[in-house]
DNA sequence: TCAAATTTTCTTGTCGACAAATAAAATACA
DNA sequence: TGTATTTTATTTGTCGACAAGAAAATTTGA
């Protein structure tokens, strides 16, 4: 389990307590720490978080309205299921973001909103640098989600995000098939979308935000097609 | 408050509490017999409902995730305001999702998803005739969230039902000063839309729901300019 | 030996109670 | 009279406990 668990030893203040546990559940499922299928036990949980099950049931209901954790009424909560069978609607949806956040983002970001794009950008050129595929997929994830709050429409930030979320967890499964070159692509490309977005040139931008989708979903694609073959050759 | 609170004294199955409290709530919130910035009373809402209040805060959380309500921490839990200064990012949203499930709709749909379709349609006639614009809006509703999940994607389908729903709220507010002949154009519209996806024709589909949306956007924003006209000469 | 029925164990959903945090009221002070 | 400070009251966040359901284990019967 998360390293972070044994820090909430520490006393907490009150009303942190959902968060507290929210905040460890969403990780540890998004790194795949908890893979899909997971059973969440809360009498467990509640003993080694050190805190009633109230708490942790609220935070369970969070998870459960966003789709990441399952309810079975009466029975245990456990870990969503990836559902690969229908990955083209979510490449769908995640395209379709893409390009609309983009696009907003050109027409009204503000000259902060680009220092902080910027920003994300640095951290993802540094990850890709560093050679460190789960930074590259949390630092890419900051990035596209600055750029969608710059485009100041809180319902495509939320789906997008969710979105984003749900790439993080499927790229982990795959992140260790990542080379090095296709990355670099990704920052150059990174670099266009800020400056169209700079330019405030809104088909530029969607226009760029459209490959960089189709980029991702077929390098997605790509690794979980080299993966199909790894295992029919075990 | 809503009626149905009073058939609550009957007793209740387990596991079904949370259900309970969180679909009257959620009827009440979108019918605006809750209007924006009400409080929520956690313990009088316990013993109108007869039942403790510990499902009665797993219903609020649920609700706080789709941004029905609003939790400050340490104070009253209050019903969600709606943001009339940015609507438009609501309507570029409502628009995008008209046309976005009703291609897919035209692209997916089964023959069972086009009786469903139909069905729904009738109410949203038989509501029209009834000049019964409440249900007009329910029904409206329930027409645009078939078609979406004619589409088969969870993703649109979930946003776009949140749409529908604040746009329940919104209409809400207006209903009164509906008249009869706009109705009808709406009807009609229907019906041609149910046409395009019939012959799986998408891009008919895709532009007369984007003319549908527009329709009612300028609905809308017409009764918003009506009403604040009427606040003036007051 | 295997299947059906029964018992046991375990987990969840709900409850009532308590303490911290905030808001409201009351008091003191200029 | 109006403002600052203390006191009271209300409401939330959390806790431990209990009972209903479901799964696992056990027993019973063929």
């Amino acid at each position: 389990m998360s390293d972070k668990t044994t820090a909430s030893q520490a006393e907490r203040k009150r009303g942190e307590g959902v968060k507290f546990v929210y905040d460890i559940l969403r990780d540890d499922i998004l790194d795949l720490v908890l893979p899909p299928g997971s059973p969440i036990d809360e009498v467990q949980l509640a003993e080694r978080l050190s805190m009633s099950r109230t708490p942790i049931r609220e935070a369970l209901v969070r998870l459960a309205g966003e789709g990441l954790v399952t309810t079975l009424p009466n029975r245990s909560t456990v870990v969503s299921n990836i559902d690969f069978l229908n990955l083209h609607t979510f490449f769908d949806a995640m395209t379709l973001m893409y390009r609309v956040t983009t696009r907003l983002a050109a027409q009204f970001r503000t000259d902060a909103d680009l220092v902080a794009i910027r920003a994300r950008q640095a951290d993802f050129a540094h990850a890709v640098e560093a050679h460190d595929a789960l930074a590259m997929i949390a630092t890419n994830r900051d990035f596209h989600a600055r750029i969608a709050e710059a485009g100041r429409n809180p319902y495509y930030t939320g789906l997008f995000c969710r979105l984003l979320d749900e790439g993080r967890r499927i790229l982990r499964i795959y992140y260790s098939s990542f080379d090095d070159r296709l990355p670099r692509r990704y920052v150059i490309e990174h670099e266009d979308i800020i400056a169209a977005i700079e330019a405030r040139d809104v088909e530029a931008a969607d226009r760029l935000a459209s490959a960089h989708a189709d980029q991702i979903v077929r390098q997605i694609q790509d690794l979980i097609a080299r993966d199909r073959r790894q295992q029919i050759t075990l």
